[in-house]
RNA sequence: GGGCGGUUAGCUCAGAGGUAGAGUAUCGGUCUUACAAACCGGGGGUCGCAGGUUCGAGCCCUGCACCGCCCACCA
C-alpha cells in the first residue's frame, strides 16, 4: 500500500469500509483450504431467513462469531466460516400469500407449481438482501462456499436423512391431535406454539340427564367445541357424582346423549368438578377419548370454521363467532348457568400470532426419545459446552420432557415429503426418488403433499452444508465444528435438533462449543419490534457511525447470555474511538519516514519501556477474555488501553523522547501502534486494515498477520510502579491547578514533599523515574519550576530524594486567593482520617489480626503507616497554605 | 404450577470474599501544534429488603419483594 498519503484529519469510515471489505473478498482472504496442514476452525453461520432484513439480531449473530474467526485466523487457524440461507417455509408463504391476496388469489387457486414458479422467482429476486447486507457488517464468511437449505445438494441430505430414519422406525406416520394455525393453514410442531396469558371467561353449562330429571353443570373456556362432545367425564371418587356413574347426559343444542366415564385426570377442585370431553378438539380429552374408546367428532376445520357435524346453525362459522352463538343459544334455553373470569395461557401460532386449533389428522412424526438421550449425553459429559454453562439446564428442562416431533406442514415451500401413497391399496412407499408403481400392487401412486419443517432440514445444517451424504473433503476437514453461536430463542428449534442428528448421521457432535448470546434489545429493555416503533437499524447505523462503530458496541454490550440494551449514544462514542485511533496513528505516522526505525534497547526511555510493559500485560488479558468469550472484558480492556494508556500517557510521554530526535521512541511508538491494530483488529476490522496498510513494514493484510503475543521479557512490574507514582504526581499536579483556576500557561512552582518510603522501587528505576518525572512535570502539567520541600535535600538532581508518592502543594504564581487550596487540603484530609479510622478499627479487632491471611493483614498495615503519612504531608502542606494567607 | 435470569452512580452495565468500577450524562475549566468526534478537573453509591455464615459480604446461605424470560394438558 501507498504509505505516502496523508491520512485525513477525521475518520471516514465508508471508502475504508468499502475498499478493504472488496479487497478481503477479492483476495480469496476468507476462503478455507481443507488440505491445508495448518490446525482448523470452523463454524457455520446460523442461516438468516431467505425473507430477511438484516436487523440488530443478526448484526450481533455475525460480530460477535467473526471476533472469534478473525482472532484465529490471524493465529495461525484455517479458518471456515460458512454461510447460507434458510428457506424458511411459513414466512416465505406469508409474503407470498399476501401478495396474492392482493390481486384476490390463493394459493389453492394458482395450483402448487405455479406457487413454487413465484416463490423460486422471489428467492432469485429478493434472497440475495440479507447477504448483501451482511458483508457489510464485515463479517469473514467464506462466500465461496455459500448454501442454500433448498439447493439440490443440501435437498437430497435432507431426503436421505428421512428415508433413514423411517427405514429405521424412527419417522412414522400417525393420526394425531396436533396444533393447527388456522391463518397459516398448517399444523405446527409444540415450541412453535407461544403461550400467553389472556383473560378468558368460564362457561358453566347445564347439561341434562338421561331419563332422569337431574343435571350437570359443567365449566369450560371454550362452550363452542361442546358440539363436539362424545362424553361427560368425572372423578371416580367424587361422591357428588357417584351415581351418574355408567348415566348418559344429553348434549345440548345437539340433543345427542352422551356417555358419563370416570377418569382420575379430572381435577375435582377446578370448576364443577364435571368436564365435558372433546377429544377432537383438546389435547387432555384427545388422550381420554382413545382411553376410552371415545368418538371423535370434528366439529372445526382447519381453517378454524365450523363443520356440518357442528350441525346447521352453526356449520360454517368461524370458530369464535360460533362460540358467541353457543353461548347465546345455550342462554336462550336457560342451560348457561354462569360465567366467570378465568385466566388462562392460550397457543398462539409463532408466526403469525393467531390462536391455534387443536386438530385431528394425519402427520409425520420423529420419534424423539432415542435422538434425545445420546444428545443428553454428550452435553452432560461435557462433550458439547454451553457457554454460559446454565445454558444447558434449559437444553437438559426441554430435552428430558421432550415429545416426539411433528415434521409435516401444509404448506408447498419446502422439502416434500418423499412418501408416496397408493391409490389402490393405499400402500406407503418412502424413497430418495419417486417409485414408478406401487411394489406390492403395481398401482399409481401420489406424493404426500406435504412438506417438512423448515427446522427438519437445519438440523442438518454444520453436515449437509459441508457436502454430506457425500464423503467430500470438507466434511473431513471441518466437521464437527468449533463453535455454535446463537441466540437462546433456537436452543430447542435448533441447536438440540443439530446436536441429534449430527450425532445420529455423523456418529459425532455437530460442534464443541455453543455461545449463548442475548436478546438485543432497546434502552428500555424492549424487544425491538416494527409495530412498536423501536427497531434500530443496522444498515442506519452503519451508515451514521460506520461498521466498526457499530461492531465495537454489540461487543461491549455482549456479557454472555444476557440480553443488551443498545443504545445510539453508546455507538456515538465508540465512533469517536475510532477517531481517536485514526488521529493517535496520524500522529505515529507523522513521526515515521518510509522505513520503521530499528529499537535499540539502550536508548528505550521509561515510557517506553513502560509501554512495552502495558502491551505485554494487555495482550495476554485480551487472550484470556476472548478465549471465555468475554467479548465485553475484551472490547473494554482494548479501549482503555488505547485510549487510556497509549493516548492519555505514552504518546504525550512519547512527544518528549520525538523532541530530542529519540529514534528508538519513534520505533517502540509505531511497534506499540502495529500490534495495538493487531489486538483490535477482530474488533474493528476495516479501520484497523487501513492503518495498518499505511504503516510502514507490514504485510498483505492485517486479516492474516500474527496476532500479537505477550513479550514475555517486557512485563516490568516494579517499572509500572513507578510510573504510577510518576502519574500521581502529575494528577495531583493538575487537580490543584485546576481548583485553584490555574491556566495551563501559567508557570507554577511546586513543592513537593516527600512521602513514606514504602514502596520505594530499584535504584536504576528510581533514576529513570526521577528524569521522566521531571520530563513529564514540565512536559505534561506546565510546571517549569519546582520547588521542594525543605527537606529535599538540593543539589544538581533536584528529584534525587523521591522515592514514594508526593504530596503536591503549590506556590502560586502571583498572590492570589488560597481559599480553595486550602479547602481542598481539609476535604483530602477528612477523607484520609476516615479511612485511616476504618482500618484502625480492623487491625484493633483482634479476630482480624488472628484469622485473616497474614498478607490482607500486612497489606491493612501497610495502608494504615501510608494514610498516616499522608495525614502528616497533609497537615504540612495547610500550615504552609495557611501561613501563606 | 415448575424452572432460569435480573435488582450496583441520573441512564446502560462490569465487578475475582479483603480500599465499590467503566462508558455515558451532568457541572466547572481549556483551541496545551494527533484528535473540540478532543483535552483537564469535579460532584454523584446504606450495592432491592430482612436475616444468617465469616475476622471481614455487592459477592456465599435462607427467606421476601419487585421486574423479565422459558416451560406447562386445571377443562
Amino acid at each position: 500500500m501507498n504509505t505516502k498519503d496523508e491520512l485525513a484529519k477525521a475518520y471516514d469510515p465508508k471508502p475504508v469500509e468499502e475498499k478493504w471489505g472488496k479487497f478481503w473478498l477479492d483476495e480469496g482472504l476468507f476462503v478455507a483450504d481443507p488440505k491445508s496442514p495448518k490446525p482448523k476452525f470452523s463454524m457455520v453461520l446460523p442461516p438468516p431467513n431467505v425473507t430477511g432484513i438484516l436487523h440488530m439480531g443478526h448484526a450481533l449473530c455475525f460480530t460477535l462469531p467473526d471476533i472469534i474467526t478473525r482472532w484465529k485466523r490471524m493465529q495461525g487457524y484455517n479458518c471456515l466460516w460458512l454461510p447460507g440461507t434458510d428457506h424458511a417455509s411459513i414466512a416465505v408463504h406469508n409474503v407470498i400469500e399476501r401478495s396474492l391476496a392482493e390481486k384476490g388469489l390463493t394459493r389453492e387457486k394458482i395450483g402448487r407449481e405455479e406457487f413454487l414458479r413465484i416463490a423460486w422467482d422471489w428467492k432469485a429476486k429478493y434472497g440475495g438482501a440479507i447477504t448483501g447486507q451482511l458483508k457489510k457488517l464485515g463479517a469473514s464468511l467464506d462466500w465461496s462456499r455459500e448454501r442454500f437449505t433448498m439447493d439440490p445438494g443440501f435437498s437430497r441430505a435432507v431426503k436421505q436423512v428421512f428415508v433413514s430414519l423411517y427405514d429405521e422406525g424412527l419417522i412414522y406416520r400417525d393420526y394425531f391431535l396436533v396444533n393447527r394455525c388456522p391463518h397459516c393453514r398448517t399444523v405446527l410442531s409444540d415450541i412453535e406454539i407461544e403461550h400467553k396469558d389472556l383473560h378468558g371467561k368460564l362457561w358453566h353449562i347445564r347439561y341434562a340427564v338421561e331419563g332422569s330429571d337431574e343435571s350437570v353443570v359443567v365449566a369450560t373456556t371454550r362452550p363452542e367445541t361442546m358440539l363436539g362432545d362424545t362424553a361427560l367425564a368425572v372423578h371416580p371418587e367424587d361422591e357428588r357424582y357417584a351415581h351418574l356413574h355408567g348415566k348418559r347426559v344429553i348434549l345440548p343444542l345437539q340433543n345427542r346423549p352422551i356417555p358419563v366415564i370416570t377418569d382420575e385426570r379430572v381435577e375435582r377442585e377446578f370448576g364443577t368438578g364435571a368436564v365435558k370431553v372433546t377429544p377432537a378438539h383438546d389435547p387432555v380429552d384427545f388422550e381420554l377419548g382413545k382411553k376410552h374408546g371415545l368418538e371423535q367428532v370434528i366439529v372445526i376445520d382447519g381453517s378454524g370454521r365450523m363443520t356440518e357435524a357442528a350441525g346447521p346453525d352453526f356449520a360454517g362459522l368461524d370458530r369464535f363467532a360460533c362460540r358467541a352463538k353457543v353461548v347465546e343459544k345455550l342462554s336462550e334455553q336457560g342451560l348457561l348457568v354462569k360465567v366467570e373470569a378465568h385466566d388462562h395461557a392460550v397457543g398462539h401460532c409463532y408466526r403469525c400470532k393467531n390462536v391455534i386449533e387443536p386438530h385431528l389428522s394425519w402427520q409425520w412424526f420423529v420419534r424423539i426419545k432415542p435422538l434425545a438421550d445420546e444428545a443428553i449425553r454428550v452435553v452432560e459429559d461435557g462433550s458439547i459446552e454451553f457457554i454460559p454453562a446454565n445454558w444447558a439446564k434449559t437444553y437438559f428442562e426441554w430435552m428430558y420432557n421432550i415429545h416426539d416431533w411433528c415434521i409435516s406442514r401444509q404448506l408447498w415451500w419446502g422439502h416434500r415429503i418423499p412418501a408416496w401413497y397408493c391409490r389402490d391399496c393405499g400402500r406407503i412407499m418412502v424413497a430418495m426418488e419417486a417409485p414408478a408403481k406401487c411394489d406390492k400392487c403395481g398401482g399409481a401412486l401420489d406424493q404426500d403433499e406435504d412438506v417438512l419443517d423448515t427446522w427438519f432440514s437445519s438440523a442438518l445444517w454444520p453436515f449437509g452444508t459441508l457436502g454430506w451424504p457425500d464423503e467430500t473433503e470438507d466434511l473431513e476437514a471441518f466437521y464437527p465444528t468449533d463453535l455454535m453461536s446463537t441466540g437462546f430463542d433456537i436452543i430447542f428449534f435448533w441447536v438440540a435438533r443439530m446436536i441429534m442428528m449430527g450425532l445420529k448421521f455423523r456418529g459425532r457432535i455437530p460442534f464443541r462449543h455453543v455461545f449463548i448470546n442475548g436478546l438485543v434489545r432497546d434502552l428500555k429493555r424492549r424487544k425491538m419490534s416494527k409495530s412498536e416503533g423501536n427497531i434500530i437499524d443496522p444498515l442506519e447505523m452503519i451508515d451514521k457511525y460506520g461498521t466498526d462503530a457499530l461492531r465495537f458496541t454489540l461487543a461491549a454490550l455482549a456479557v454472555p447470555g444476557m440480553d443488551l440494551a443498545l443504545s445510539e449514544e453508546r455507538m456515538a462514542g465508540y465512533q469517536a474511538f475510532a477517531n481517536k485511533i485514526w488521529n493517535a496513528s496520524r500522529f505515529v505516522l507523522m513521526n515515521l519516514g518510509e522505513e520503521r526505525p530499528a529499537v535499540r534497547e539502550a536508548e528505550l526511555t521509561f515510557a517506553d519501556r513502560w509501554i512495552r510493559s502495558r502491551l505485554a500485560e494487555v495482550t495476554a488479558e485480551l487472550s484470556s477474555s476472548l478465549e471465555q468469550y468475554k467479548f465485553y472484558e475484551g472490547a473494554d480492556l482494548i479501549y482503555h488501553f488505547i485510549w487510556h494508556e497509549f493516548c492519555d500517557w505514552y504518546i504525550e510521554f512519547a512527544k518528549v523522547g520525538l523532541r530530542e530526535g529519540n529514534r528508538t521512541t519513534a520505533a517502540v511508538l509505531a511497534d506499540a501502534l502495529d500490534r495495538i491494530l493487531r489486538l483490535l483488529h477482530p474488533f474493528m476490522p476495516f479501520i484497523t486494515e487501513e492503518i495498518w496498510q499505511h504503516l510502514p513494514g507490514t504485510g498483505k493484510s492485517i486479516t492474516v498477520a500474527d496476532f500479537p503475543r505477550p513479550e514475555p521479557g517486557w512485563r516490568d512490574e516494579a517499572l509500572e510502579r513507578d510510573m504510577a507514582l510518576v502519574q500521581e504526581v502529575v494528577e495531583e499536579t493538575r487537580k490543584i491547578r485546576s481548583e485553584n483556576k490555574i491556566a495551563p500557561r501559567e508557570k507554577i512552582k511546586l513543592i513537593l514533599v516527600e512521602g513514606h518510603a514504602k514502596r520505594t522501587s530499584n535504584a536504576s528505576g528510581k533514576a529513570t523515574i526521577i528524569r521522566t518525572e521531571s520530563e513529564i512535570l514540565r512536559g505534561l502539567t506546565g510546571a517549569a519550576e519546582l520547588e521542594f520541600c525543605e527537606a529535599m535535600p538540593a543539589g544538581d538532581d533536584l528529584l534525587k530524594g523521591v522515592t514514594g508518592p508526593c504530596e503536591i502543594g503549590i506556590i502560586p504564581p502571583k498572590p492570589t486567593d488560597l481559599g480553595p487550596e486550602r479547602e481542598r487540603l481539609q476535604k483530602e484530609i477528612a477523607k484520609v482520617e476516615a479511612e485511616t479510622a476504618k482500618i484502625e478499627r480492623k487491625l484493633e479487632n483482634i479476630d482480624f489480626v488472628a484469622k485473616a491471611p497474614a498478607a490482607v493483614v500486612e497489606e491493612n498495615r501497610t495502608r494504615l503507616e501510608e494514610l498516616r503519612a499522608r495525614r502528616e504531608k497533609l497537615g504540612q502542606n495547610l500550615a504552609k497554605v495557611g501561613a501563606a494567607s
